[in-house]
DNA sequence: TAAGGTTAGTTGTCGCAACAACAAACTTCG
DNA sequence: CGAAGTTTGTTGTTGCGACAACTAACCTTA
């Protein structure tokens, strides 16, 4: 099997979003953490949770929107649980599921983080795109995510605001 | 302060590359730790190291090729050490400084890992996009990165094989 | 040449994620 | 009905990253 080697051009896309990959996490989470003492997975858990209906969310469904596993997703609602930003209740339909829901106090939390969140989103990212780069990043967000996420497991999160039509 | 919200297209990006973002690492880290039990970190360490002069860096030089911080580095070198993939020699310029090289059997690891990495690049990445998209995620990436390495630590990496002209 | 400050790197501790093993409830089908 | 298999979620262990504290060496400048 010969190796098809990436060309130049190939090349210099793809370290650029490798690194781009690597820094940007942590420049999330380190305004957040400064902020608002969350992660950032922290931050879009409540933030899921805050846009369901009756604040409330499944563990399977509300893992899905956040791309974690299940395990995961247990260890981080418990720290959140214990920290009063969040609870959990059986859920009368099926036995075996949870409901998590935020409470008032994740709420106002999840509201006095935003601002900061997106202003620093605005600044790093927004910002440094014209308009028509933005409209090209969707698109090629949209077809990555076609080949990394096939079974569009997280289009619940980053289909959520599509229009319909 | 009045928040600046994100539009509806401004967020539809934003969701799709933070997706991106979250998703990717994964898929690069599973195939590495499967095929050639390597983390994507540790797959770029020794990567840099190969296609340096000498085989050799300084371990601050190579810290900023691969957005690690020293203390990060300095711990995983200490792993690709143990498992004889590369080594550390004082460097007798500055005694404080530390060289980092590649052995003959972390070569030999690269080589053989490098394969497997490129077609998986290849298939989750690149021939997701067309020509055209490539270009425009070369000048995105670019541009993002004006904001997340302001004062370029990482060019020496993402520009590395630039035409000069 | 000696003191203050900076740079290079290592080590220790803490927190989080991955993985595997497990328990409990649902579902299907003979 | 009941046994097998699947889905849902939790818990325990292991390993890596972040951060802070530390040592050692270099570089001024008086």
């Amino acid at each position: 099997m010969e190796t098809n080697w990436l060309t130049k051009d190939e090349l210099a896309a793809w370290v650029r979003l490798y690194t781009v990959v690597e820094l940007l996490p942590n420049v999330l989470d380190s305004q957040l953490r400064r902020d608002a003492d969350l992660t950032s997975f922290e931050y879009y858990v409540l933030a899921m949770l805050s846009e369901a209906p009756d604040r409330t969310l499944r563990m399977t469904a509300l893992a899905a929107r956040t791309s974690a596993t299940l395990p995961r997703l247990s260890h981080v609602v418990k720290r959140l649980e214990a920290r009063g930003l969040m609870e959990r209740f059986p859920c009368p339909e099926d036995r075996r599921a949870t409901n998590a829901r935020i409470t008032d106090d994740g709420w106002r939390k999840i509201l006095e983080a935003a601002p900061g969140h997106v202003a620093n989103v605005r600044s790093h990212v927004i910002d440094a795109l014209t308009p028509e780069q933005l409209g090209q990043l969707r698109g090629i967000a949209d077809a990555l995510l076609g080949k990394l996420d096939p079974d569009a497991a997280m289009a619940p999160l980053y289909r959520r605001h599509d229009v319909t039509a």
